[in-house]
DNA sequence: AGAACAAATGTCAGCGCTGTCAACTGGCGC
DNA sequence: GCGCCAGTTGACAGCGCTGACATTTGTTCT
């Protein structure tokens, strides 16, 4: 184990390779006018120091701080995808993520935000649905100034970019293979309000039923909340029904795990007599038996095209350019066993 | 929306407070050696400006960097468990977690490393198995002398604290409880190589088994990589041995809802014919029917406490007190429906 | 009251880098 | 040969804060 040096500064590159600590600044900033010749020499001593540049000295110096901020409500299967994404875009530019879980029912989030926001001097920040609607962490953003781009939001933002995906084409598609497989009565599991993925799904389911004129039941549509115990609720409101479905389509795949769940227990036999479909392709939907028939989000997609969008719009620093984007990203339906015909 | 003021710096809040910049920094420091009546007037004049200090002012000048690194390899529901236990003591210290994904096969990972603690000067490191084990990122971490935390190491660093669990006694208790249902040929799914819970929790099982005089059919051990794909393979291997067992103990909850997949898919009973149990009590693990009976980690408190060592720590910066702390937690065994009677 | 000391506060340089702007270089046209 | 310009490079201050040390203030004891 050789004795631990410390780290080389700008100044000791700048000495090994002949020139002033700006010419460096330049080279590592990959500023233009820097002839060849001295590039290749700078970066030769760099090299050969194993010199990194101090983040807190070029944030200080620079005004920047080289984070992203990423905020979540829940952590699940979903936030680890979108991370796994943002980190490895963020490294491409050499930024980093700083991951913050905020409560949204705390009444503190302003002040975290803000308090973050501020030490941290983030960026750019990332919102997760459901925060990417809250008004107030929206607000201690805007306060702040810092690009933010919203996932999934319900109302876009009019002056920051979003990046959502085409549930509702999704969802119709979904619910036209159902239909196709003869199903008539489908019970449908809605999300908790609040997030887009709520309406846009059902929108898609009921944008396929109405096609085919087909009405829907108000009884076998049941809210939850995303999460597994109620979508066994749900399950157990839809399924004990005056006329039984021969479908269920949860808004996600937790709550159609419970609706399988459930059916088990309730002796009716997959997809024999009931067909499932969830959303989102959660690890669980290929856990269980009959596999869940689902719609995939390119959830690593997103988050590098979101911080994409903050690590371009950067430069400029203030104001997006025109005009704000909004990419829309395709699903991708992936039937399985959970889905056969109508009995 | 009232004009962006510009974030307030320490020498407005020494004029406001009528105090020199040294003295606020004392306050914001928690150092000892200011008037009550100092401090009063001090925190009056930040809260007033809403002062927050500059994070990478503090680090440049203090030579800290507030931020500790948590490495993982697969992200997952620990991490998930784990990440939001580990930000919460950061925020309590005023420290911020920097998460980092780090491919265990990639040859790249020690420069990935040395580049990541050099630029943010990390003030302390996490590593999550089976990070916690690799000689590389070990290395990497020593030569730059960062203070590290090693969750649940096969070994245990001599230098480094390590926090782990008794996975060993709860294998032990879950197997006492299958032998108490009647099992007495258990078929048992080892985890990968390199990761601590491997080795213990088989060893528990082995010690109940033991105890009680029964032999472990070899045909009936398969290791699995902790995902739910090779879980239906050891399934698969451990069903169709000669003489079938009458319970499963997986050594996580992805290789038990396998099994309880393919028993199913094979048209055999849960639990009626086939007991299963798993471990870690993740999501699935109550997403499935029958549930699985399983045992709970602790891992928000994990997460808490590897912080803290690192927070606790830091005031010396050099060299760990004697001695080193390895803390051990209990685990918590939860009995659910995949476990009843043998047939 | 004055000395002697502890407590409280201040002074000042500098952490490692970048922004601004000045200075230098070489090539070109006339 | 001179002026001029674009292309390169450097000098220097300062980002906001804290470490080391100096100074002032308050307290205690004789």
């Amino acid at each position: 184990m050789s004795a631990r040096r410390e780290p080389a500064t700008i100044q000791m590159v700048a000495d090994r390779a002949q020139v002033s600590p700006k010419t460096v600044s330049r080279v590592i900033n990959s500023e233009p006018g820097v002839r060849d010749e001295t590039r290749a020499r700078i970066l030769d001593a760099i090299r050969q120091l194993d010199y990194q540049p101090n983040l807190n000295a070029r944030g200080l110096a620079g005004a920047r701080s080289f984070l992203i901020g990423l905020f979540y409500d829940k952590p699940g299967d979903y936030l680890n995808e979108f991370q796994t994404g943002a980190v490895q875009r963020c490294r491409e530019s050499d930024l980093h993520l700083m991951v913050q879980p905020l409560d949204i029912a705390s009444k503190e989030m302003a002040r975290d935000v803000g308090m973050l926001v501020r030490q941290l001097r983030l960026e750019g920040a990332i919102l997760l649905p459901p925060l990417s609607d809250h008004p107030v962490v929206r607000a201690a953003l805007a306060e702040a100034a810092v690009p933010t781009v919203h996932i999934a939001p319900v109302r876009e933002p009019v002056d920051s970019p979003s990046v959502d995906t085409d549930d509702r084409a999704a969802a119709r598609q979904m619910t036209v293979q159902l239909l196709e497989h003869g199903h008539r009565r489908i019970g449908f599991m809605l999300g908790p309000p609040g997030h887009r993925a709520t309406e846009q799904r059902y929108l898609g389911f009921a944008d396929a039923m109405h096609a085919r004129a087909l009405s829907i039941d108000p009884e076998l549509v049941q809210t939850g909340n995303f999460e597994f115990p109620d979508g066994l609720e749900c399950a157990r409101r839809i399924l004990g029904a005056r006329s039984r479905p021969t479908a269920i389509f949860a808004s996600n795949d937790d709550m159609a795990a419970a609706a399988a769940c459930l059916a088990r227990q309730m002796g009716i036999e997959l997809p024999g007599e009931l067909s499932i479909a969830g959303f989102d392709d959660a690890p669980v939907a290929s856990m269980i038996w009959p596999q869940l028939a689902t719609v995939r989000q390119p959830v690593r997609e997103i988050a590098r095209i979101a911080a994409d969008l903050i690590i371009q719009h950067r430069p400029h620093r203030r104001g997006w350019p025109q005009p704000i984007p909004r990419p829309r990203l395709d699903l991708e339906l992936i039937m399985r066993g959970s889905v056969g015909p109508a009995p």
